[in-house]
DNA sequence: ATGACTGCAAACTCTTTGCACAACA
DNA sequence: TGTTGTGCAAAGAGTTTGCAGTCAT
């Protein structure tokens, strides 16, 4: 499979890590980079599936947890349901709603600076700060009232 | 089980959903006050077995959620293993480590004020905010470095 | 008395593991 | 050519569900 300019940043950091460039590392990176969104592993299997037939599960699963540590991925955890993988870098937060178990993005780019810095003053090696919001969504609202 | 002074709160907002009140809710409620801190549901099992012989994990599970949706407790997931819930009701944040997985409180008081607010302005009913710092904990720092 | 709650067992979902084969370096 | 990575199947952990009996109101 070609290398193309947009799988720079994951090849450099996989040769980095003495790590192999497979087919499905590439194409799961792709489609998480045009996506740009949150999904399960069972969805990025889905989005794969018609480029690379016979992908499974677990590969899907170890390729995501090798992105985390990559730091080119987010793991977003609600504690109800699949845990959500996130390609969108820029600082975020997230709101899940607690009736229809909805997950939401919020622009929301500079609340976690402060709590990473106070976690790293008690000798925390702070990388990332992940912030999500519970109460209802505007559409489970409406139903409720109605 | 006679009911204590410090029953009152979840007693009072038993009362107004007309729901009852059971030694299991109130052992529960009372032993997760006296900890103070995040445990697991089967934590929770472990540590009101001695008061509540033949107490199942399934009503653990049911009171802790009836526990969050009264606002008592909070849910924390890190999407590594279980989730953990919360008697500590002041705002605060949470660390997760990489390598190890542990849990820690992190005291970060008003991170979440402009967060809510925002949440809010888009029409989504905020109740509550929860912040999790990924990263490696010293203990885990000095392993690695040694 | 009556309806909600509990305990038990089983099922279910999500995720990880073990092993043989394939394929990158 | 030597490992690392993949696919398959199965197991595992955590959580939920169904139902009969119990207990708060």
């Amino acid at each position: 499979m070609a290398i193309l300019p947009s799988d720079d940043q994951l090849v450099e950091k996989l040769r980095q890590r003495h790590q192999r460039v497979t087919s499905q590392r590439l194409v799961i990176h792709r489609t998480l980079r045009a996506r740009d969104q949150h999904l399960t592993a069972e969805q990025v299997l889905d989005a794969v599936s018609p480029t690379l037939p016979g992908i499974s599960l677990p590969t899907v699963y170890s390729t995501l947890e090798l992105f985390d540590e990559l730091g080119l991925i987010r793991r977003v955890s609600t504690g109800t349901g699949a845990v959500q993988f996130d390609s969108r870098v820029a600082p975020h937060a997230h709101t899940v709603c607690r009736c229809c178990g909805r997950l939401a993005d919020l622009d929301e780019p500079s609340t976690s600076g402060a709590a990473l810095e106070r976690a790293r003053s008690t000798g925390f090696a702070a990388d990332h700060a992940q912030l999500v919001i519970w109460g209802v969504c505007a559409v489970c609202q409406d139903t409720a009232s109605g």
